[in-house]
DNA sequence: TACAGAAATAGACACCTGGTAATTAATTCC
DNA sequence: GGAATTAATTACCAGGTGTCTATTTCTGTA
């Protein structure tokens, strides 16, 4: 709530070594975005919170839009998906690929939590930062989990489950519940996960997804 | 998008006759929150397409707020729960009973993917809005899940995975995904499931789920 | 040291919001 | 048939919104 950016800043250019930390802008935007949506957010409560002008912000993005899309690239950008890495990996077990999979993503969603929930504030299919949100973070998913699990059907390891992918990204988002204060303090979990309870729930949902659609002997 | 509630409708009361059709509106009412969340629905826009005054709606519901509680008692009403009957049934196999469980709050959940979608908006945890779905759409299931998770692992027929009910509702959760317009677009699943796709959709999620927890021989 | 450009602020703009008061028309009751 | 009641409308209010413009202050350079 006190991101103290700055104590009053009075009004020309700021001092040399006194300019807006982007890093601490950009969180602020991200978390207020991820709580209130963004009709629910507004340029000028965020602003008053870090201590600078309303201004300040339409200025340097352009408009409240432009702020939300800084937001949320600065956020993906910072953690670069290790996914597509794991998934094509001729070194690894395809099953085992599949678990870890799973485990690295519940992580990341686990540690940012704000993405998942913003995209939840996005109702209207064709909105544009929808569309950002799911060309950016989604697809990118798609493909080696696809590839993945056609690879593991074929070799008659697990049962060809309908729409499997999505279950697969379903499970995901499901696993990031557990971070998110709300619905952990709703459904029961640790207000206050630290990484090793996010690391053992991580496993648990990768083991009931591996256990649930792998096969003991070959039957599809 | 085209409600026809009623053509212009003229000053005082209406005829007999004439009067306005509750289940419409509370269920356009309920569409357009799902849709762009608490906040980023007015009044006056719904109104608009309901071809009545804005005044209307926040005269007979007190207010806004008091039109969103409306519309979402109005949907849980329509749908009386019937996991509990599920859950206690003696005649049941208990493994068979979550199974059953989970295919009918995947398939109540697909019927009215309003309420999940509402629920996601709702970001404030100390929000009145966010306790009552609480109280009233997840906490009735909490206990019936929990006894029989808690039966079938005594009995050492499932794993005893931690945060299971979490999981539980997760998934069921996830199952909802399927019937979400947005999502389902995303994820790749049918624009407009039927009720067939439907069912084979939650068989499916029940069916990973199960044989994702259970033993074959009892280890724990 | 003078000055062009950068980076912040304050203030005004038109619009939209939820809520309320005044008004009008149909119904119901005596 | 007239009076009271009900249920809708329109008009208005105070406050909040995103955006735009003008202003101020500091930096960097010639």
């Amino acid at each position: 709530m006190a991101y103290a950016l700055a104590a009053p800043r009075g009004r020309g250019r700021p001092r040399a070594g006194e300019e807006i930390d982007l890093d601490v802008l950009l969180q602020a935007a991200l978390e207020a975005f991820a709580e209130t949506g963004y009709n629910g957010t507004s340029v000028r409560d965020l602003s008053r919170r870090l201590g600078v002008s309303h201004a300040l912000l339409t200025a340097r993005f352009g408009s409240k839009e432009g702020l939300w899309f800084a937001a949320m690239e600065h956020v993906l950008a910072q953690t670069e998906q290790s996914w597509r890495e794991v998934a094509d990996s001729p070194s690894l077990d395809d099953l085992e690929a599949l678990r870890q999979g799973v485990v690295r993503q519940v992580i990341f969603s686990a540690a940012h939590p704000q993405v998942l929930r913003i995209m939840n504030h996005e109702g209207a299919i064709d909105s544009p930062r929808l569309r950002f949100v799911i060309d950016r973070f989604v697809n990118p998913l798609r493909p080696g989990v696809e590839r993945l699990l056609a690879r593991l059907v074929t070799a008659g390891r697990i049962r060809p489950v309908p729409y499997a992918t999505l279950h697969f990204l379903a499970v995901v988002g499901g696993g990031a519940l557990f971070a998110n204060p709300v619905e952990a303090a709703l459904l029961g979990g640790p207000a206050h996960p630290d990484a090793e309870d996010i690391r053992a729930h991580a496993e648990a949902v990768a083991d009931v997804l591996i256990a649930g659609i792998a096969l003991a002997t070959a039957e599809a």
